[in-house]
DNA sequence: CATCTGACCTCAT
DNA sequence: AATGAGGCCAGAT
């Protein structure tokens, strides 16, 4: 299968099991290239295959999203993963980070290894 | 061909 | 802990 990089992030994007994200580093080294990061957005802001392609299950490295153009519109994604089950931490106290809504990393953090497939139980 | 930008990440101060 | 600058790879001008 000679994929290409962006071939490779479909696949592993489309990979990301419900209720889970990964950040684009992430999807970038499962992809060939764990300095592409940014890569991995310009291929899914192509997103040839809308719909097919979870691209809202992919998240910054801090938990937040794109700042909003994305998607459709603004909280487009956010919506989208609380529809998968995935929580959010609007708590802007002192978790630190951005102060826009953020993902919780620490429970719907994708592992990169389950498999949408079977879908760990 | 050269230059700038971008759905990012990491290092240094 | 927070802020600033650099690097990576490809696309567009």
């Amino acid at each position: 299968m000679t994929e290409g990089f962006s071939q490779a992030v479909y696949r592993i994007v489309s990979s990301i099991p419900a209720g889970r994200v990964a950040t684009y580093g992430m999807v970038a080294e499962l992809a060939g290239r764990p300095r592409a990061a940014r890569m991995v957005g310009g291929v899914l802001h192509h997103n040839p295959e809308p719909g097919i392609i979870p691209c809202h299950r992919v998240v910054f490295r801090d938990g937040s999203v794109a700042p909003g153009f994305a998607f459709g519109g603004p909280g487009r994604q956010q919506a989208l993963l609380e529809r998968e089950g995935v929580r959010f931490i609007e708590g802007n106290d002192r978790n630190a980070g951005a102060p826009g809504p953020r993902v919780d990393l620490n429970a719907c953090l994708w592992d990169g290894r389950t498999d949408a497939t079977h879908s760990q139980g």
